[in-house]
DNA sequence: GCCAACGTTGGC
DNA sequence: GCCAACGTTGGC
């Protein structure tokens, strides 16, 4: 089993639509990186950590696990949606991704500033400055201090 | 809202 | 295949 840390703008989903939605295609990525990820490592019953990106503060906010492997991102079919990929088809397409479901919400987000600060938690890649990709590969390590943390 | 860092595009 | 220009991400 792999340990996953996936990244969403709080105010644009959060771990609270996803607790409403109980589970969700992680669509919209348009990140080869992040793509392969999903498609070739991904795996149903693998880990999540959900990071809430340009919020306040920023940091994990919480569990998912990934609920159904990767297949078609339907959002880049969408003629006018925002995904919307003029260079993919049905026959191949270009953009996948996995489903995930809720598993909990922390009572306090694991900022930032704590990932940075615990010198246990080096080696994360969220913790490099400028570090854009949105889905990154976690140890079970750190996976297991975070949700330490959060208690 | 700013801006540094990064990924992608496209001309050559 | 290089690399400058551009658009986007994301911390602050």
């Amino acid at each position: 089993m792999n340990y996953w840390l996936m990244k969403s703008e709080g105010d644009c989903y959060s771990i609270d639509d996803l607790k409403r939605d109980k589970t969700t295609a992680w669509s919209g990525v348009r990140n080869y990186q992040a793509r392969n990820f999903m498609r070739d490592h991904m795996k149903k019953g693998d880990m999540v950590l959900f990071y809430h990106s340009n919020s306040k503060p920023t940091g994990v906010y919480g569990i998912a696990k990934v609920t159904v492997n990767a297949h078609a991102d339907e959002t880049q079919f969408k003629k006018n949606g925002e995904y919307y990929d003029p260079k993919s088809t049905h026959e191949n397409p270009r953009w996948q991704c996995v489903d995930v479901g809720f598993v909990k919400k922390f009572k306090e987000p694991v900022t930032l500033d704590q990932i940075k600060f615990e010198d246990s938690l080096a080696g994360m890649m969220v913790r490099n400055r400028g570090s854009r990709l949105s889905i990154q590969p976690v140890s079970e390590k750190h996976f297991k201090i975070i949700e330490e943390l959060a208690k």
